[in-house]
Order: structure tokens, then sequence, then C-alpha cells
RNA sequence: GCACCCAUAGCUCAACAGGAUAGAGCAACACCCUUCUAAGGUGAAGGUUGGGGGUUCGAGUCCCUCUGGGUGCACCA
């Protein structure tokens, strides 16, 4: 669409002396259909101190243009229609939706962003809410790349603390305890400390010899971290997320940089000793949603606490020399995280772009590892490609299980990532792996359709004439691919990939209305057949790469 | 109590960053497979955009307030 603004904003220019570079901003694509390019003339009417329905009126009476259809002043919008052919041919030719054309216009080539995502609690197998921060993070990687950015995703490794303590302690007499088992033992040791509370004395001992570095106990929490680990990454490998680095916590105590991090601290009149010795910012004065903010960095035996650590880690990515920093992060940690973020700017540096989402909600209310009502992404994983493969067996006669994985695994990332980052995702079953209408499905389904007919077709459609396309289905469709580029950039501008999913669906469906209304083997006109082909085969690299940067994979039969 | 986010059709979500007549999917109703994949398409139905004020030529969108949900509020990670 930009192309045809600045079409019109030059159309503009010319036939008065408002400046192109200034209507361009000002136009939009009406939603319902009115025109296929607006003017509203509200805004200038002020300047040009003339009501806006005569400022309408006057430019629709000066611009004339062969590429016009129709041009009207309706109750102050200046409406254009362009002829079709005209419409078709520009909106074609001008569409990018490889990453290489796009990449190389919008010159973001080269640059690198370090995006920290998941780093979940290696304390037990993730529940689908945890699963939203990977399915964000990794399709905003996957947006970056796409743009021609270089990507170094980071998983920051909370390998110190009582959760690992405590699985420690619960597995001292297990040495191959397994990764399925750790969630049951979990949740079994947290109901256990209830009656026996002695067993807390236990597990600080053992987190405060992990601390101070006895090698015994060292080996103990990594046995059960990199378990952990393992056990996370082997799912998330099956859903295409993957990391470059692992960062360990422990490293930032092991190696004392937090004693580096809190010399700097210190001269900073902002810190400083509490009674019982604890080392405590100040931070009254900041932007931090909370009545008496301060943040506590050390114990009183000014042994680090988490937040010191995070400082530090913060730090180490905002030193990387990448040209963004990215993390995604629950809203439960926002006023946290506005902490950590002031305490960076503190010390001189830059805290990372923060993308907040929220929780995701069962029907029977909230998720919880410690109480054990969560929907675990392995659990969700395994029903969904169930019933994938069930729905292939229904309607194709045969299981196939990679395809089902395909669709199944589509259908996770979808449900989750279709909503808005800032909005609670209500999660249910039926509605999470319902096959039909607005799903990643749908999509998948349609890709598969367009590669049915590419096989069959026996002509070179290479060299297209767009401007045979004149049906309003055509027209309808050729808007939608025409999008593509724009939406890719929505999606980086605003790091939320919910508006791919939108776009894909609206896209998918305006495909299936063409494909049900015109034949495109077979007709007698063959330069039509060959229009239509370059057309559908536009289209399926569109849906193919949106749904990608969701994560989402494509079968050329399903 | 204080702070941030959210509230749109019976349900789940959109609305291009203030623009025209608020759109989809699911569910329910009525149709369409001798035609390139029916996981599809068409039609009808469904709304005082949580309530109330305000700003603006124009508000679902911005401001205030109330109600309801989510999240958090130093010595956990």
């Amino acid at each position: 669409m930009s192309i045809l603004f600045k079409y019109v904003a030059k159309l503009i220019e010319k036939a008065s002396d408002l400046e192109a570079s200034k209507i361009e901003s000002m136009l939009e694509e009406p939603s319902n259909g009115f025109a296929d390019v607006a003017l509203p003339c509200f805004r200038l009417a002020k300047e040009l101190k003339k009501a806006p329905a005569m400022i309408a009126c006057e430019l629709a009476e000066k611009i004339t243009d062969p590429s016009l259809k129709s041009i009207a002043a309706v109750n102050g919008y200046l409406n254009l229609t362009f002829e079709p052919a005209f419409l078709a041919r520009t909106l074609m030719d001008s569409a990018r939706l490889d990453s290489d054309s796009i990449a190389e216009v919008n010159g973001m080539k080269g640059k690198t962003v370090l995006i920290e995502h998941t780093s979940i609690n290696p304390n037990a197998s993730p529940h689908i809410g945890r699963a939203r921060n990977s399915l964000i993070g990794d399709s905003l990687v996957r947006v970056f790349k796409f743009l021609g950015w270089k990507t170094d995703v980071h998983y920051f490794v909370n390998d110190v603390g009582k959760q690992i303590a405590m699985l420690v302690y619960a597995t001292r007499d297990r040495p191959n305890v397994e990764f399925n088992d750790l969630l049951q033992i979990y949740i079994d040791i947290n109901e256990e400390l209830k009656t026996r509370p002695e067993i807390e004395d236990e597990v600080f001992a053992l987190l405060n010899r992990f601390e101070s570095g006895d090698a015994d106990t060292i080996t103990a929490f990594k046995r059960i971290v990199s378990t952990c680990i393992k056990g996370q990454t082997a799912i998330f490998a099956q859903l295409g997320i993957f990391w470059d680095k692992f960062d360990y916590e422990s490293r930032y105590i092991h190696e004392h940089i937090t004693d580096k991090v809190l010399e700097k601290l210190k001269k900073s009149p902002k810190l400083f000793e509490a009674e019982d010795g604890r080392l405590v910012l100040d931070q009254h004065g900041e932007e931090i949603g909370i009545q008496d903010p301060m943040l506590v960095v050390t114990r009183s035996d000014k042994t680090s606490l988490y937040a010191l650590r995070d400082i530090c880690y913060t730090l180490d990515k905002a030193h990387s020399g990448a040209d963004r920093d990215l993390l995604v992060l629950g809203e439960d940690q926002k006023v946290y995280f506005q902490q950590i973020a002031a305490a960076i700017r503190l010390l001189g540096s830059t805290p990372p772009e923060v993308v907040h989402y929220s929780f995701v909600l069962l029907p029977e209310g909230k998720m919880s590892t410690r109480a054990g009502n969560v929907v675990l992404l392995e659990d969700f994983m395994r029903e969904a490609v169930q019933k994938a493969d069930s729905a292939l067996i229904e309607r194709r006669g045969t299981s196939d299980p990679e395809k089902a994985k395909v669709v199944g695994y589509g259908a996770i990332k979808y449900s989750i990532l279709r909503c808005g980052p800032e909005k609670n995702v209500l999660f249910d079953w039926e509605n999470a792996l319902n096959f039909n209408g607005d799903s990643s499905v749908y999509a998948q389904y349609n890709y598969a359709r367009i590669q049915s007919v590419l096989e069959k077709a026996d002509v070179d459609y290479s060299r297209p004439d767009y401007s045979l396309l004149l049906a309003s289905e055509e027209v309808a469709l050729i808007k939608e691919i025409a999008r593509f580029e724009a939406v890719v950039l929505s999606v980086y501008e605003h790091l939320n990939p919910s508006i791919l999913c939108n776009y894909v669906f609206g896209l998918t469906s305006k495909f299936s209305q063409f494909y049900t209304n015109h034949k495109i083997l077979g007709i007698e006109n063959r330069d039509l057949m060959v229009a239509r082909l370059a057309l559908i085969s536009k289209t399926a690299e569109a849906i193919k790469n949106a749904l990608y940067l969701l994560g989402i994979d494509t079968v050329n039969q399903l």
C-alpha cells in the first residue's frame, strides 16, 4: 500500500501546494471499502482555513489521472479508487515478500540484537504460561533475522536459589533422577516442607555450601540444573526454539563478579547499609511503581542476592556490543524490572528494552507450579499432535506423525501467540485445538491447496501480466499480499507477534474466497491462468513466510 | 491501601496507533462437494465497545472516576 500512498501523495501535491511527504503520512486505507486510498481533510481544515468538505471537493475536481477509476469527496474525505488493472499490476510488482529484499530496502542488514527469552527456573517441565515467553521471544528472533539482523539469543539459567537447593535436597539419594520426575518431586518437597519446617535449614545449608564454592555441592547442583536444562531444551527443540548461549547465574558468584559490581555501586550515595548489615539501594525518585522503592542487593553477611546477580548479568548484556538489547519478561516482573533498570542506569549503562506479557489463565483460574494445577507444555504438545493425527486419519485415511507435528505444534503456537502480549490468554483445550476457522491449520491447509494446484500446473508462470486480475476477490487478495512487508515491520516496531496471526488469517481468508470463486487451471484464457498461478504462488510465499515468523511450519500436502 | 495492565457479539479475539457503517472465528440456524484438497465457501442472526463524566470537527482508542479481572508492592528467585 505504501507505494499507492506515495503515488496519491504526489497527485495531491501536483494539484495543490501541499507537501507530498506530509500528505503521505495522512493517507489511510479505508476499512469498509469506500475506496482504495482516502485522505481525511479535517486536519488540513485548520491550516487551510477551509471546511474539510470544501478541501476534499476542490482536490477531487483538480485531480485527474488515468490510473483512477473514481475520485470523490465524501463527508470531508477525499476518496480515491484505482482502476483494478493498475492496482493489481502496481501492487504485485512492488510487493516484497522475501527476507533478502525486505532487509535490503529497510537498511537493517548486519545490525545485531541480543534477545533474552524464556529463562525459566530450572526446576521442572515448563507449563504453557512460561511457554508464552519462549514463543513470543522466538517469534521476535525470527522477525529480527528476517529483517537482516544478526541475533544473539540468550537464556539466563537461575541455577542458584532455594528452589534448586530443594530439588538437590529431595534427590540426594537419587543420583539418576529423570527430568520427568522433577515436577512431582518439586511439588512433594514443597508439601513436605509444610509439615517438616526443619528441612528448610538443610536446604539453606546446601545453598550456602553451593555459594561458598564447595565442590561436591556444586556438582550436585549442576546435576539437577543440567538435567533440567536438557529436558527443557529438548522440548523447545521440538518446537524449533533454540538459544545461542546459556548464561549461568552462579558464575557471577563463583567468579566474584558480584563483588566488583558491588564496589561500583558503593560509589553511589544511593547505596546504604541497613542496621543488620544488608546493602540496600535507595531508589526514591526513580519511576518505580511502589511506595517505598528500595532494592536489597546483599544479605547481612554481604553475600549477593538475586537482584545483584541480575544487575551483573544485565550489565554484561548491555556491554555485549549489540545494537539492541531485548528482554522478554512476564508481567509479574514489571516492577522488579523497573528496579533493575534504575540500578543499571545508576551505573551509567542502558537497560534492555523489555517486552512484558500477561499470564495464561485456565478456565478454572490461575496456574501454579507448586500446587501442580498446570497445563504442561509437553502435555499440550502430545494432545495437539494426537488430535492432529486423528484428523489426518479421518480426512486422509492414514496416520502421518510428521504432518501431525507440523499441524499440532502450529496450533499450540498460534493459540498462544494470537493474543496481544498485554492481554491474558484464556486457555481451554477445545479452543486451542480447534482446527477450523481462525487457526494455524487454516493457513497450512490453504497453503497445501495452493501447492497442489501449482504442482498440476504445466505452464511457465514466471512472467505474469497481473493487470488481468480484475475480479474483486483477486484485488482483495492482492491487497493482502502487498501488506506483507508493512506487517513484518509493524511486528518489529511494536515487538508484537500477534499482528502476524491476524495477518495470516486475513490473507488466507482472502485466498480461500478467491479459490472457491475462480478456477485457476484449465481455463481458456491462458494469460489469465498464468497471472492466477503467479498470484497464488505469491500468496503461498506470503503465507509460508508469515507462518515461519510465528515459528509455524508448512507442508505441501495436508 | 498504593502502582501498572486488561474489559468489545453467548464464548475466544480483531479494529492498521484519534477517522466514515466496530470486524472475524467458535457455538447455534439455513444453504453449497459429477468442478484445481469441504480442515473450505455463502446467507441470515448476534453490539448502548463494563457504568458514568470530559477533551475533540470526530472516541472502542486520549483524560478523570466507579465497577470487575490480572499483576506487583525491600531483606524470594
